[in-house]
DNA sequence: TCAAAAGTGTTCACCGTACACCCATGG
DNA sequence: CCATGGGTGTACGGTGAACACTTTTGA
């Protein structure tokens, strides 16, 4: 903490300190996935400018922090959650992007389980689950960010396996396939899905059901998760 | 310019004025290629810290440019080129991975045709092309910039065609098949190459023959440049 | 004439894709 | 008993990978 101090008083001192320093802000595209499908989960801005609109859920850099920290804490205000997949997408810097002042915003993405996200915070945060066809437009130049973001969803679930995140604890493989499904924004063949993935040997099928989609019941699932993670660090292989 | 001194004269009454503002800087990996290979070009830094270590050319985002203009706007000052191949990649912002002071980086990477290179402005940057292995260790976070673009370097190589940035105008299949092989780090079969390329259709071969490396001479092809970038908007179809 | 690089096709194995029927059960 | 979703296998075509010989010509 002391070296903190001392930096800050420093700061005139630096050999930097004829350059510009700007406003940085990270902004959390989170994509969330329910039997409806595919789902982005946007907030109702509660200052202004723009207050009212849409928004993804956005803060601003802290001196101590990192980029990761501060879409971490900004993930965990949102929705409680921690330890969420998340990864840093591109970062966006046109002059006027923020009417208010000159920001710079690094986006982020996150895949959470829609399930494991407490709804009383949906009210605190103005937040709610919208699938992609029928959300609003947020503000900025955060459709720009949600549509990238789904570029690079879609290029990870071809090449790799996906799902873990986003999926409740045991599944059917009718809900792999549907999340697949949302995703690619294609009809999957049953059989053809069901023997890629199990050649990936990353499941295990339980010994229970899910009889609330059919009087049969479906195999219930789990990932390996130990097997999941190395395929996901694995090479090229996998296609859907 | 009216409007950016009003917006100055704002700042202090701005609804964020209690946010931290950070240096924000970008770094350019710029790989080249010639006849020994992949390359990347570094310069010995001329100010303090680190003075007379080998970097990455960077500088500073200013208060009225976007990322993309400030990495442009270095790539000129240290190549003299414009309207060179580059792309966004991530942003670090470690608190203290430039000692002097808490500077986030957003990282770039460019790929020119080494030839084009002036070779006196080498000189005026203290700026030198290194092979990857025999590349010293730059200073601050600069070699794991450098390892993360040479993932996404691979990745672009095995679903798009690459290539005309890099090589000169015309050049022999060879070369193209050099190149890969350099970034992918890996022999390729002549045959099965020659007739991947040529499944793309992008290429144009010309009369003229290249006797620099062999008796009998090899064909010189062109890129042509309106398949070849329709290709790369394509979907994933390439595999090297 | 020979060394050194250029140029050219075929075969095989595997993978992706298309496709249809039976099963189990709650109502 | 039947409607509904669940579960399973095979045949075909295309693509990636392995592989070797002939051509050209300057030295």
């Amino acid at each position: 903490m002391n070296k903190l101090i001392n930096k800050k008083k420093k700061v005139q001192l630096h050999r930097y300190s004829k350059e510009d320093k700007v406003l940085v802000a990270v902004d959390c595209i989170i994509f969330g996935f329910d039997k409806e499908g595919l789902k982005i989960l946007l907030i109702k801005r509660d200052f202004e400018p723009k207050k009212g609109e849409w928004s993804l859920m956005g803060g601003f850099l802290k001196r101590q922090e990192t980029l990761n920290d501060a879409a971490n804490r900004v993930l965990k205000k949102l929705t409680g959650l921690e330890e969420v997949y998340m990864e840093q997408l591109l970062s966006y810097s046109e002059i006027d992007r923020d009417p208010e002042e000159r920001t710079l915003s690094v986006a982020f993405f996150a895949l959470i389980n829609i399930a494991n996200y407490d709804l009383k915070l949906n009210k605190e945060n103005a937040a709610q689950w919208f699938s992609l066809a029928e959300a609003p437009t947020p503000i900025f130049d955060h459709q720009q960010m949600i549509n990238e973001a789904l570029v690079t969803l879609k290029r990870k679930a071809l090449s790799k396996p996906i799902g873990f995140e986003l999926l409740p604890n045991k599944f059917t493989m009718r809900q792999l396939q549907n999340l697949y499904e949302s995703i690619l924004s294609q009809k999957l063949d049953k059989r053809n899905f069901i023997s890629k993935i199990n050649a990936l040997k990353i499941l295990t099928r339980l010994e229970e059901k899910d009889k609330s989609t059919s009087k049969k019941g479906a195999y219930l699932y789990q990932f390996d998760e130990e097997k999941y993670h190395l395929k996901k660090e694995d090479g090229f292989s996998f296609r859907i």
